[in-house]
DNA sequence: AGAAGTTAGTTGACAAAGTCAACACACTTA
DNA sequence: TAAGTGTGTTGACTTTGTCAACTAACTTCT
């Protein structure tokens, strides 16, 4: 069947990504999903950052939000400290095992990203990313 | 945050492409998830297709299958018939009710198509194909 | 200041999606 | 024909995502 047309192919790139992250990530780190490794990302990169930053950034419900963090805790990746400037919120900061975790994510990350573009000629590169920029501000509008 | 690198591009990609169909496909027809649309697609495409070519080619449980086609039966887009080739497997047909969605599905997903493309010359598409292509080994190969 | 409205986060109840194992029945092959 | 394999169904379960109600804290308006 199809797997030729440009949506196919896009989607191919994602699925394999995908498939790369989690077996390179879960054989360091059981119990480690999908939106683990957004949340250690966006924290590791944002500095005073609350539950509502995440929902807000990813687009979840505040529920789910609320349970990722707790399990994270209970995995002793985050911790939560009184937000000084707004007392509903917490500030989540990354353990010394968070920011690891983080790190891994973050060269795994790297890796792959090297591994994508490996013996592409880095104008070609440019090329497929403005294109790509393209595509998706079309779709936007649609 | 980020939303720049090759990967985010089409991370976002995919997801405007999703948002799209979604979008467009939910306001006709209620109880349409990502995987009937899946099959549907699928089995429009296929003759004498069964449960089990579906769970080869999206390689899913054979048990969600099979509550997935009970499910589109129960909606009257999908009829089974005895296999007079294998009597353990059976023929998955489409009535006119999900002819007509399978339908729906391809013209929603040619509209996308073409909307993506506007405005980008065909040899800019043509080299974005190809070096999607190659993103694609590459990361089938990590 | 104080009432009314809004926001951050938690929890219960639930729905949707996917997984695992056991099973019945049909086919294959030695 | 017995043993093994393939197809599909079902029960029980986990994971993921959603909705609504609620508390506590902040904001706004008068």
């Amino acid at each position: 069947m199809h797997n030729d047309s440009v949506t196919d192919i896009v989607f191919n790139i994602l699925h394999s990504y995908k498939m790369a992250m989690r077996s390179t990530l879960k054989d360091h780190e059981a119990g480690l999903n999908g939106m683990n490794v957004k949340c250690l990302t966006f924290i590791s990169k944002s500095q005073n950052c609350t539950a509502n930053d995440i929902v807000i950034f990813f687009n979840r419900d505040k529920a789910q939000i609320a349970r990722l963090i707790k399990e994270m805790i209970t995995n002793g990746w985050l911790t939560k400290t009184a937000n000084p400037e707004d007392k509903r919120s917490q500030l989540l900061q990354l353990t010394e095992q968070g920011k690891e975790l983080a790190e891994l994510i973050r060269v795994t990350e790297l890796q792959i990203y090297e591994k994508m573009q490996e013996n592409i000629p880095a104008e070609q590169l440019a090329s497929f990313k403005s294109t790509a920029l393209m595509i998706s501000a079309n779709l936007k509008a649609f």
